[in-house]
DNA sequence: TATTTTGTTTAAATATATCTAATAAAAAGT
DNA sequence: ACTTTTTATTAGATATATTTAAACAAAATA
């Protein structure tokens, strides 16, 4: 599998004059060829302009970054993300939940998972453990310390524990706030609108789950039978932000009557010109608070 | 969102060249040109395309099929997709389920089918609710009588009960057999992948589930440690058959000392030079029987 | 303010994809 | 065996994407 340079922009953010020149001016990025010439890349490289992206929006120059070693890189990026709870124990957890992952050991995990889910009820043990673990997650896979199989394979084992305890949540009446969950089509990981649809249903909202991939087209057939109070969506991967401002900026145009919660990527969000009805999540904490009231508008 | 010839080529497994003479001669398709007279296609046209290759394999002529009215070729669909239950009642299950997801309409979606699930067994609730379900949904999605938030809707609410199913089942003792599932980076639909992990479980087998979008480089890098006797993978998208048979020929070599066993769009599957340790599994039953002995090879 | 660093814009050349049109080859029907 | 229908191949023209290189603009830093 191999990205042009036209798929690099979409998936760093970075216009791709940028990279080229990047890699003229510091060797960003030494990408194979094809035999014309046109530049060819791949999920290693991939990675490394997402971690050059990352450690310069931390502050680091460019060329500072560049002129380091991998394995400089590589710390420089622990220090960025490592993220120690005020519970040694929850550290615990997530590693002890990663090794394992990655020796696909299912019966384990889930003992694991099992625990501490009854230990701290869902919303706290996602919060101190599967949020945390899913940041490492994927900070590995920039590392390279992980590999897809492994990703999918415990994000598949988190997915089962959500659905399942939204499937076992008690039938309520509903608060009659009504949400529509669901991602734009270029983005992947659901599983933190399976949780927010969770926290919904707990707090009695009346939640309809459309889950990854749903094109902007179909909301917009859809949207004037729904009539849904709140609208929430997640843009988590980097993207150019004028495309996601035209993303955002259609969205309101069709969902016009609905207040948009937007969660995600804060580089890119931060960027955005929001529209009145649109509310920027920026934490988890934030999230709660906005779904706390069942009344609130 | 639109695509290029080349894209629907992909998502089609007809070459452009024909698809452009399809249009020359029989005005199969209408695409949209850009500023510069390049073909732009959309959902639309895709939906179209799929529908004139599904009734081209069913016999009828490209020339016969493209002289036909809209209505004639939605008769022609319904036709060739309309599978009658031996019980009505199961027919009668498929509609009210469809009809609830068409309304976003959870609870009662979910009275039904745990309804059902009790009544029949997960196991025969998908055979004859289910599965007859997601190959409606797929017509209707063809025939734009559902647009991808329903279906996304429906999936997503299915997806939940098998996960909870298999979070369900209790802890026993492997039979030794290891199976690994996972799906090509091309394909999106899991529900069928999940519910086989349901399957192989019931029968004690030992499973790791991936899920969709694994790229065969992640599966490479994993297999060596991973010591499975049995892979399991879906094509389900019609496609090109020299990638398909490029794809297994890949998986074959990487996964030499596994039985692959491959299910999903016989048009395709068919089509291939299938390697010894390939086992192509075409219908629901055949996989049950692959699966009933614990000690088979 | 001057300098360095960084990102954007332009231009012309080349590579790749798509376009039309004609012909050859294969498959299906009679 | 022959015709019709369908698919594959080829060729030259055009559209789009990428490449290099240079000049320019903006931002950060001294």
């Amino acid at each position: 599998m191999t990205y042009s340079i036209a798929d690099l922009e979409q998936l760093s953010g970075i216009h791709s004059h940028t990279i080229r020149i990047w890699e003229q001016r510091y060797h960003a990025l030494s990408p194979l060829r094809s035999q014309g010439n046109t530049r060819l890349y791949d999920d290693q490289q991939l990675r490394k302009l997402l971690n050059i992206v990352s450690l310069n929006k931390s502050g680091l120059k460019i060329s500072k970054i560049c002129s380091l070693s991998d394995s400089e890189i590589d710390e420089l990026l622990d220090q960025q993300f490592y993220y120690s709870s005020e519970d040694k124990n929850d550290d615990y957890y997530v590693g002890e939940l990663i090794r394992y992952g990655l020796a696909f050991n299912e019966q384990s995990f889930n003992q694991l998972i099992d625990k501490s889910i009854e230990q701290f009820g869902l919303a706290d043990c996602y919060r101190k453990i599967i949020y945390p673990l899913l940041l490492r997650l994927g900070l590995m896979w920039r590392k390279d310390d992980i590999c897809p199989a492994h990703e999918h394979f415990l994000s598949n084992l988190i997915r089962q524990k959500i659905f399942t305890h939204i499937n076992n949540l008690p039938l309520a009446a509903h608060s009659g706030q009504k949400w529509l969950l669901f991602l734009p089509e270029d983005e992947d990981h659901d599983i933190g609108l399976l949780f927010a649809s969770y926290m919904l249903r707990m707090q009695h909202h009346h939640v309809i789950f459309l889950g990854s991939k749903v094109p902007l087209d179909s909301i917009k057939r859809i949207f004037s039978t729904l009539k849904v109070d709140h609208i929430m969506l997640f843009m988590i991967k980097s993207r150019l932000v004028p495309a996601a401002q035209h993303y955002i900026d259609e969205l309101s145009e069709i969902c016009s009557t609905a207040k948009i919660h937007l969660a995600g990527n804060s580089d890119v969000i931060g960027k955005l010109n929001h529209i009145d009805h649109i509310h920027w999540i920026g934490t988890l904490d934030e999230f709660e608070k906005t779904i706390e009231s069942p009344l609130h508008t």
